[in-house]
RNA sequence: GGCCGCUUGGUGAAAUUGGCAGACACGCAAGACUUAGGAUCUUGUGCCGAGAGGCGUCGGGGUUCGAGUCCCCGAGCGGCCA
């Protein structure tokens, strides 16, 4: 047989993989079952890019090795594919973006076959299929159709939703009224990012600093009606079912914090004069603490109560719906001025900490209501009027936020938590309102609480206020519900229809589609430029689409989609049942393979699509629809590739060489001298121009200059895009699988190298010739191997081979079953013979990570069928052990000397062979051996005075 | 600014999870084969030292018979959030 030629070994075994249906997934899973999912791409028009085969390779090795240890695996792969790229494309071509959208989905899928994948093919899905669309459309609408129960903590049909006998006695449209606002898709007012100069609303990850990212244009905050998801609602349990799920730590702490659950206390501060407050106070105390915030008091939420007695000011968002009630005739101008403006900035804006505070004064007082006292209410935006109740209680001896606006109009601070002594000077400084300090104390200037610990007074001023009727233990969460409306093209229209009256007025009521309409189709539009108005752009449908009439009734279309998020929520649960025309996903099938077993992707998706998918998936799990309280058991991140490592010099205006570490980043982007000094010039140095000097890296013939030496991401811009095309063709997909499998550990950041590619090519022309005659023409095995009996020696090597390989693979460690294997390939091309039942079990070892060239060495063994489903080989533990062992031996922690024991010599043996060794005897004679320490098959130390 | 992670030869890394630091690969060097080499094979390759030997996992401290691994402090780099 020729040369090790991937270039047609791979497409042969490409085919014929294909052709067999090698990797049709079964129905239902016979035996144990495996379902291991890769976060499906957005089909880019870049292509694939070679971060993604390093998670796919991962997990095609973690099914090909689990298919031949005998499980039923799901493996699918799809395209998640709405999203903005493409409709930018269709504005400047005017071509349905499905075009461009299908043209690219070809390219991947090319790419990915050429890999040599083993996804089931015949399930393949795009998030843009009609089909699939009906089912994201159905989805949607039993959100739309479900009510979270408080009480029960689960999603219910809207049906069930009790209706007070008020509401009920109100009429019908009252009842509608009342399903609607707790329904878990809500309409609200939300901003959008408006730009006037391009005509068309922007995502927010298109507005860059208020500006638009194309062309720089001002981006204004519009309110406008949005479709919302009561993600809200599931923060408690989607915060809790952390526990139920193998998630990196690091991941289940984004995700945590994103939720952010806080517990603190909601407190009422009565509005009025101080001679009312007595009164007020104890009418409380008889009442209770009302459900609702009463007109007479403004509430708020705060984690830390112990500060109460600190609160000297406070603080209401400019949308809190009292502003127009506190505002005084002289300061309502001033507070109307303030509150547009404050309109105008993002939620981001206003929590930026390093601007200045801005606010206004209402006019207005409330009652402090553990002191007593009269404080001001301000308005100002660094309060959200969505997060909490909307109006906090400013303690700015104990905040930093308050601290600020505090010093900014010199309101009065008041320190109530003394930091302690070993706080040192700055303590007194905190004491006397001259320093912020948020941390943990003892209480001070709190009447009956002082001395006690944070904690501890947190606690008592709760429980005292609650019993006062003031106050009730509360729990926040910083999740925001989920804006769920775009105002694009290329996304899932809302199956929903909005109600007209006899004029064409819309009634405020919205219908959903029956599920027999469902899909609703995007409507044909003659371009999809910007119509210049903040509305959809689906308003630029004709009346025919945006006004259809249904049984003699005129409606209006819901012309808002939905985000790109929606369809990748839940196609891990189409991938069980792909082509089901009555349901999203046959609840048998689901209950067979859910859940998802492991679910590799980039951390970036750490939060957002992770979070939604878990809520949707918990909607459909409370309706019924889905058995697992959780989709993805287990999740691991790949790590980011790099490109290759570049040496990076830099030189002034005159061309003269600086050192790196005299230069630093301009905020203008590029380099200047290190002080804010002149601009400087970045330049790429050549590997053999730089040599190392102690920690850091010089120029060659200057060695007082330092280069840089670093990996950068992979980007157009600096031109070290690695094209996986160009790999398979110079290299083959087994030697690309091969090497981002042993550049290091999966969830690694790691630098690219093409001497590395190089290298893990030449493994495989060592294992090519290892079993393979290439100098003759024939399908010939190399002569070396012969059906013998393999030695004692060989069995070894084969057994700690398969050992290895079994358990590196089992931990998604391949970088070590790689070097395993190469060590494998190392010992038997050096053996003159090579049993042929040893080279076999060595090509199944290596069949899940370079697929092709492992089928064409099994065809070259004499084998006639695939090997996917061969028995993965077993391992011995008779052949991994040696008769005897080097053992270490130790005096006072340091190798010392070595000594060749019995396999399982005790460790009486073990001490009086290591005293018995010569220069350990030297070592000792004359010392007092205070312990001895034997661990029996690993080492011997002796602790010597 | 907050949170998380990382830091081991010239380079990517490994270390049975607290027990012989540097497996495997790249690179480099020498040699063999060869008309040729960006092919193949062999040998060597952490640092200092002629050697015996000593030193060595970002820096400092601690726990331990024993620390790359665990704890504390610090530095640098990266990621995410703000």
């Amino acid at each position: 047989m020729p040369r090790y030629n991937p270039a047609l070994v791979e497409p042969k075994w490409q085919q014929f993989w294909e052709r067999e249906k090698t990797f049709a997934t079964p129905e239902f899973p016979v035996g144990e079952k495996l379902y291991v999912l890769d976060m499906f791409p957005y089909p880019s028009g870049e292509g694939l890019h070679v971060g993604h085969p390093e998670g796919y390779t991962a997990t095609d090795i973690v099914c090909r090795f689990a298919r031949m240890r005998g499980k039923s695996v799901l493996h699918p792969m799809g395209f998640d594919a709405f999203g903005l790229p493409a409709e930018e494309h269709a504005i400047k071509t005017n071509t349905h973006p499905k075009i461009k959208t299908d043209s690219n989905i070809a390219t991947f899928r090319r790419q990915l076959k050429m890999l040599g994948f083993s996804y089931d093919w015949d399930r393949e899905l795009a998030t843009t299929d009609i089909e699939y669309v009906r089912w994201t459309q159905w989805i949607f609408l039993l959100l739309f159709d479900s009510w979270f129960d408080e009480q029960q903590q689960r999603g219910r049909p809207i049906a069930e939703l009790p209706i007070p006998p008020a509401v009920a006695a109100a009429g019908a449209d009252a009842v509608r009224r009342y399903q609607d606002e707790r329904r878990l898709a809500y309409q609200g007012e939300a901003l959008v990012n408006w730009c006037p100069a391009l005509g068309t609303v922007l995502a927010n990850e298109e507005v860059i600093d208020g500006k638009s990212e194309r062309g720089g244009h001002p981006v204004e905050r519009r309110p406008l009606r949005q479709w919302m998801l009561r993600i809200t609602a599931y923060a408690e349990r989607l915060q809790q079912d952390l526990e139920l799920v193998e998630w990196p730590d690091s991941t289940k702490k984004l995700q945590a914090d994103w939720i952010g659950r806080s517990t603190g206390a909601e407190v009422d501060f009565p509005l009025g004069s101080v001679d009312e407050f007595a009164a007020w106070r104890s009418a409380r105390t008889a009442s209770g603490f009302p459900v609702k915030p009463a007109t007479d008091s403004l509430r708020i939420y705060t984690t830390r109560p112990d500060t109460l007695f600190g609160a000297t000011y406070m603080v209401i968002a400019p949308e809190h719906p009292s502003v127009a009630r506190l505002a005084t005739p002289q300061q309502l101008a001033a507070v109307e001025a303030y509150c547009q403006k404050a309109a105008a900035k993002s939620d981001r804006e206003r929590q930026e900490e390093t601007r200045v505070k801005t606010g206004v004064f209402t006019g207005s007082y409330a009652i402090n209501p553990v002191t007593g006292q009269p404080i001001p209410v301000w308005i100002a935006d660094y309060v959200l009027a969505n997060y909490g109740t909307g109006a906090i209680m400013a303690v700015p001896a104990h905040d930093a936020r308050d601290y600020e606006f505090a010093k900014q109009f010199a309101l009065p601070i008041v320190a109530v938590v003394d930091p302690g002594e070993a706080y040192g000077d700055a303590r007194s400084a905190v004491l006397a309102g001259r320093e912020c300090y948020t941390g943990l104390g003892v209480a001070t200037h709190s009447g009956a609480y002082d001395g006690l610990p944070t904690d501890e007074i947190k606690q008592r001023v709760t429980a005292d206020l609650a019993a006062a009727g003031l106050a009730r233990p509360a729990v926040n969460f910083k999740l925001r519900d989920w804006l769920f409306s775009r105002q694009r093209f290329w996304g899932e229209p809302f199956p929903l229809l909005h109600e007209l009256d006899a004029n064409g007025q819309l009634t405020g009521f919205v219908r959903a589609m029956p599920e027999s309409q469902l899909p609703v189709a995007l409507p044909h539009l003659d371009d999809y430029k910007p119509h210049g108005r903040p509305e959809p752009l689906l308003t630029k449908a004709g009346d025919a689409w945006l006004r259809p009439l249904i049984d003699g009734m005129r409606f209006e279309r819901e012309a808002n989609t939905m985000p790109q998020w929606a369809g990748s929520c839940w196609y891990y649960l189409r991938f069980i049942d792909p082509r089901n025309g009555t349901a999203f996903v046959d609840r048998e099938k689901e209950r067979a393979w859910m859940p998802v077993d492991l679910y590799v992707g980039g951390a970036e998706h750490a939060v957002l699509h992770l979070l939604y998918a878990r809520f949707w998936h918990k909607v459909l799990f409370d309706r019924g629809y889905v058995s697992t309280p959780e989709p993805f058991r287990r999740l691991v991140h790949q790590g980011m590739i790099l490109g290759e490592i570049e040496f990076t010099g830099y030189r002034l205006a005159g061309g003269e060489a600086i050192s790196a570490s005299d230069v630093e980043e301009s905020p203008q982007g590029g380099f200047r001298r290190k002080g804010g000094g002149e601009a400087v010039d970045s330049y790429k140095v050549a590997a053999d121009q730089v040599e190392k000097s102690g920690d850091v890296f010089v120029l060659k013939d200057q060695p007082s200059i330092r280069v840089d030496s670093r990996a950068h991401k992979m980007s157009k811009a600096r031109g070290n895009v690695v094209n996986p095309d160009a790999i398979v063709k110079e290299y083959g997909a087994d030697a690309l699988r091969l090497y981002e499998m042993f550049m290091g550990p999966l969830e690694a950041v790691k630098p690219w190298s093409m001497s590395g590619v190089s290298g893990v090519r030449g493994f495989l022309d060592r294992v090519w010739r290892m079993m393979i005659d290439d100098r003759s023409e024939l399908a010939t095995l190399n002569p070396a191997v012969q059906d013998v009996e393999p030695t004692r020696e060989q069995n070894q090597v084969l057994h700690r081979t398969i050992y290895a390989v079994t358990r590196g693979t089992d931990r998604l460690e391949f970088n070590t079953s790689i070097a395993r294997m190469m060590e494998f390939v190392n010992f038997f091309t050096k053996e003159a013979v090579r049993p042929k039942s040893v080279m076999e079990r060595f090509t199944l070892l290596l069949a899940p990570y370079a697929p092709h060239i492992a089928e064409e060495l099994w065809e070259a063994l004499g084998h006639s069928s695939s090997l996917a489903y061969a028995p993965w080989p077993g391992c011995e533990e008779a052949h991994l052990k040696d008769d005897t062992l080097e053992i270490p031996v130790q005096i006072l922690g340091k190798l010392r000397g070595k000594i060749v024991v019995a396999a399982d010599a005790s460790a009486e043996t073990l001490e009086a062979a290591a005293r018995a060794e010569p220069r350990i005897a030297e070592l000792l004679a004359g010392k007092t051996i205070v312990k001895t320490v034997v661990v029996p098959g690993r080492m011997v130390n002796f602790v010597i005075r």
